[in-house]
DNA sequence: GGAGTTGTTTAGGA
DNA sequence: TTCCTAAACAACTC
């Protein structure tokens, strides 16, 4: 369920190989994971490199490495749909979709992905790679301005608003339960379009935002817990699920191309 | 067996 | 031309 908390909480999971050396490593590399991706570099840099360090942005994940020869290098990884970042022993033996993993004399860093939708990417250089130095400003920085988003806005106004808050190079690691969460919070209606909401359902949107993403790094994206209990989360896959704040009936449309849970009763 | 899935890219249509 | 939507991708679960 990578989506920005999940995300964190992944990179976490490969923190303990940090300062360690990568011994040599496995990879699927016919699979579409690795589209794009410079095998040639990898092969080349990545035994002997040192995991230096990580960061995640979004859905974006970057893992900084030095190489034998003291170059710097840059591992991009995404978790698509159904990626995950684990470790195991070091004398552990890659199955089916553990597409690459890397062995250090400590223990191996996994990452595995069932459906492929994931990413690698590689580099090698001083610079950071371009596509990591293009990012949007993360929804949790002062650089996420209500100005900023009312730009956005009234630049879709004509596509509905919960497809506005998939968009990656807006609302950087939203995907689709966090923009229903936030929806739900500042009671708007999914499919409404975003030239028709108001300005002060604007500044909701944006505050909203904000809260979604603050309280799942805090529960999520810490020790994958669970949202609190009040939040959406909890109702929007059960089957005759209420609307927490009305305890009325949620309802399920498709709305952006996704499956969207929402609250007749709250969001106007 | 069919439908659905927490993401992104692309082709095609309005 | 611009912008939005639906389909495709791949493999699993219910």
């Amino acid at each position: 369920m990578p989506e920005l908390a999940e995300v964190e909480f992944y990179r976490k999971q490969w923190s303990r190989g940090i300062g360690h050396k990568i011994t040599r490593f496995t990879a699927h590399t016919k699979t579409r994971l690795f589209r794009g991706c410079d095998l040639s570099a990898l092969g080349a840099a990545l035994p002997g490199a040192v995991l230096a360090g990580s960061e995640a942005h979004g859905k974006q994940l970057m893992f900084f490495l030095r190489s034998s020869g003291g170059q710097r290098a840059w591992l991009g990884l995404h978790m698509g749909m159904t990626g995950k970042l684990g470790t195991a022993p070091a004398d552990y033996h890659p199955d089916r979709h553990d597409h690459l993993v890397l062995f250090q004399n400590e223990q191996a860093l996994v990452f595995a992905d069932f459906r492929q939708f994931g990413r690698v990417r590689f580099g090698v250089g001083e610079e950071s790679p371009e596509w990591w130095r293009e990012l949007p400003p993360p929804v949790l920085s002062p650089r996420f301005t209500a100005k900023r988003l009312e730009a956005f806005l009234e630049r879709k106004r004509r596509a509905p608003i919960k497809s506005l808050l998939l968009m990656q190079e807006a609302f950087p690691g939203i995907g689709n339960w966090m923009a229903d969460e936030i929806l739900w919070r500042a009671e708007i209606r999914p499919d409404r379009l975003a030239g028709d909401l108001a300005g002060e359902e604007r500044r909701r949107v944006w505050r909203e935002a904000r809260a979604v993403a603050r309280g799942a790094l805090k529960t999520v994206g810490v020790d994958f817990r669970d949202p609190p209990k009040d939040w959406l989360f909890h109702a929007r896959w059960k089957k005759g699920g209420t609307c927490p704040r009305t305890g009325q009936p949620l309802d399920r449309t498709t709305v952006g191309g996704r499956t969207t849970c929402w609250s007749p009763a709250l969001q106007k």
